[in-house]
DNA sequence: CTCTATGCAAAAACTTTGCAGGGAT
DNA sequence: ATCCCTGCAAAGTTTTTGCATAGAG
């Protein structure tokens, strides 16, 4: 794991920090995308929020990290990855990743991202 | 247009005052979901954040507007109706209606939206 | 010793809420 | 006279930023 995170942080002339490696190696696991109190609730020590969301977005720039939005107004990030859509529930709010092609030339718009909104599996059986 | 927003509000027993007037009829003239600035902006007359705010959740809880976040972390309303996409241009943040059946079904969760993501035509051409 | 990362605390940006005054019925 | 809508201002939430200190090389 630490050697895949020091390749990724290499290639874009990152150091390799504790605080680093503590937030790729979260990001790394998940199935999905996380926001802040569920990566730092993952995390053995305490990470101060200026230091997660500023080097979430060294990431960002690096495009080592996307950060996409729920819908309860918070940034949700995951490793970047060939583009994917995701679903997002109104009810409990969490993020899934869905296996699903993205075509980027319908509509007239140049598309990067399609995410579906509703209400999920889990949330739709209670 | 007056007549169109009373019927509405009567429907769900909500009574027409000169700000919810103002908002709805902005509303039911714009092609594409508008923040707060952008309906503020489009008024005749100033209103407050609160009344507008507290008027669109009522709104919501009406069912006549729906709202929709950017990636600008603003809320988007428009006039509630039958099911549709939305573009999100990430360079501009405007919110564009699509003319887009959503198949509530794909993925096993149920979809009640569907969002496109990316870079709109008019930023495409600059 | 120098340079950058971190922690703490304050600021920022939008939205929500409390409260008192004003209008409509 | 009552009820609820509105405006103002303060609070709330998440993310961002400034500054001093700690830590790595």
């Amino acid at each position: 794991m630490k050697e895949k995170i020091e390749k990724l942080l290499e290639k874009s002339n990152i150091k390799l920090t504790s605080a680093r490696e503590a937030i790729l190696d979260i990001l790394s696991k998940a199935k999905s995308p996380l926001n802040y109190e569920q990566i730092r609730s993952k995390m053995q020590a305490d990470m101060d929020k200026g230091t997660f969301y500023r080097n979430i977005s060294l990431f960002e720039g690096a495009d080592i990290v996307q950060k996409l939005e729920s819908d309860d107004r918070k940034w949700y990030f995951e490793l970047s990855k060939k583009a994917h859509a995701h679903f997002i529930c109104e009810s409990c709010h969490s993020v899934i990743c869905l296996d699903f092609v993205i075509n980027p030339n319908a509509s007239g718009h140049k598309v990067k991202n399609v995410v579906l909104k509703g209400i999920c599996k889990a949330c739709k059986r209670v």
